[in-house]
RNA sequence: GGCGUGUUGGCAGAGUGGUGAUGCAGCGGAUUGCAAAUCCGUUAACACGUGUUCGAUUCACGUACACGCCUCCA
């Protein structure tokens, strides 16, 4: 199956060729560790999961390298650091477990390496020097050292920038210090009380591009397959880790492939704290939205395009995993974790994961259950969280609520033998009231229990 | 101002140079005491204009509108 993938380099689709069919390489750019995750947060970890995924499948499990790095060393942080008085340690490690938790319930494979940033300090201090010793960057007076965009020609490249047309200075005022005033920061000096790290500079802290620079170089070498991340980090993020690895590592070529994820808007707005619209995964976890939810929302719509995230989806989202997840437990198929041919397909050209979900009602309706099964572990969606939860919910009398709810069914049954409906209609809004839906198969009447099952109600008269 | 993306039926959302997306909702039917669930069937769309073409929702150009990046950001 051959795999083609958006490159935003070229602006096309391409067919997906390893540099070296052996060893895959991907790199994609995690979370600053300053908060909980959200679910702009949530995209990227899903989508390049997805893909991870898929790479695992066509090519061999542990020829794949996958590294999502974690910035934790950042102002934000440090930011938070000074206004709650606690270490910066306390907050990143904090803040990590949090994100390991959200991917865990997100059903999320581990990547291979995790990096953060404060451990590769040293290698981006060689690359720094490095860099300064080509003049590709420059030292100031304080111990600022910046990267110089005009000693790399193809500065822009990536991202298609024109610099001299660029608005620059418009928003931001311009620092008169530098050479042009793109030039941007690889290693800023820093307070004694702060955070930081010795350098031939001064004590000082790295700049936000190099980590990236430095992690991959490390962990994957100079040039490697996959460099993804969210779209708004295309310039001026890689459009500058592109030209400082270029320039330190003296090679060609950084990532074969960059690829980007669209944004997340809620309800048809941008997401921002000021507009009160900030959902964390955090968030949906407390109001009982399982991972498998979140997972299904994210992949709803395709991957480059921008995601609304809406109530209305998200309760389709629900309506849709109820049935899917309770096919495991009546199906008894050989789990082997393998999508059939047309999900497959889908997932090849550039991660249609909407064609993927049509076609997993399309083997629903064709009643193939060992493809659906096999596809639905293939695609995350394996933990049953929707009747683990509701029996977490109803444990401390689980006994009890099943006993109120036959007697209430066979209450109904009897009421009806006896064409009292009125009374067999009253039992049966109650129950539906509370989340047992009733099914009338022939003689036999089935219950189970909706995603939100409040056993309260059903002790509640009408 | 520069760079880029999008506009598909009531909603969501794929895709295609000529024929079916799909899901939810709607409508009709089977089923039911009536429902729910399920099953069967079904309506309905390609922003606008010009061009290319035998044929354009799909390609090209233009217009309008929306959105993103150019500042930390996934």
């Amino acid at each position: 199956m051959k795999l083609k993938i958006y490159n935003s380099k070229s602006r096309s689709k391409e067919n997906f060729n390893p540099i070296n069919k052996n060893e895959i390489k991907m790199y994609v750019c995690g979370p600053t560790v300053y908060d909980r995750a959200h679910i702009g947060n949530a995209r990227p970890v899903i989508v390049f999961d997805l893909l991870y995924r898929l790479l695992r499948l066509i090519y061999n499990d542990k020829s794949i390298t996958y590294v999502r790095n974690i910035t934790d060393v950042d102002d934000k942080i440090i930011t938070r650091s000074i206004n709650e008085n606690k270490p910066v340690n306390d907050i990143t490690s904090e803040t990590i477990r949090w994100f390991n938790e959200d991917n865990d319930y997100l059903n999320v494979l581990k990547p291979t390496h995790e990096p953060k940033a404060t451990q590769y300090i040293s290698q981006m201090i060689s690359m720094i020097d490095k860099l300064v010793s080509k003049n590709n960057a420059y030292v100031l007076n304080d111990g600022e050292v910046l990267f110089s965009v005009n000693s790399f020609d193809n500065y822009g490249s990536l991202s298609r920038q024109n610099l001299k047309s660029m608005n620059v200075g418009n928003r931001v005022e311009i620092d008169k210090r530098k050479k042009n005033p793109l030039d941007f920061v690889l290693w800023k000096p820093a307070d004694k009380n702060n955070i930081g790290w010795n350098s031939p500079w001064g004590y000082g802290r790295p700049g936000w591009h190099i980590e990236c620079s430095a992690m991959c170089k490390e962990l994957l070498g100079g040039s490697f397959d996959i460099h993804g991340g969210g779209i708004d980090l295309l310039f001026p993020h890689h459009e500058n880790e592109l030209a400082q690895s270029i320039c330190a590592n003296d090679t060609k070529l950084l990532a074969n492939f960059w690829v980007h994820n669209g944004f997340v808007n809620i309800e048809g707005q941008k997401m921002s704290k000021s507009l009160g619209n900030y959902l964390t995964v955090e968030d949906l976890r407390k109001k009982d939205i399982y991972g498998a939810v979140i997972r299904f929302v994210l992949l709803s719509t395709h991957y480059r395009q921008p995601l609304d995230w809406t109530n209305r989806k998200v309760s389709e989202a629900q309506n849709i995993l109820t049935k899917w997840l309770s096919l495991f437990d009546k199906k008894d198929v050989p789990i082997h974790g393998k999508p059939t041919k047309k999900i497959l397909e889908a997932l090849c050209d550039d991660l249609n994961s909407p064609l993927v979900l049509t076609e997993m009602h399309n083997l629903l309706k064709i009643e193939d259950f060992d493809g659906f099964i096999n596809s639905m572990v293939f695609l995350g969606f394996t933990s049953n969280e929707l009747n683990k939860k509701s029996n977490k919910k109803n444990k401390f009398d689980e006994n009890n609520i099943h006993e109120l709810i036959n007697d209430l069914i066979l209450a109904r049954q009897t009421a009806r033998d006896n064409k009292d409906y009125r009374k067999s209609d009253e039992i049966r809004n109650r129950l539906e009231k509370a989340g047992v839906s009733i099914n009338d198969l022939g003689e036999n009447t089935k219950w189970t229990l909706k995603p939100f099952f409040n056993p309260k109600k059903l002790l509640e008269e009408n």
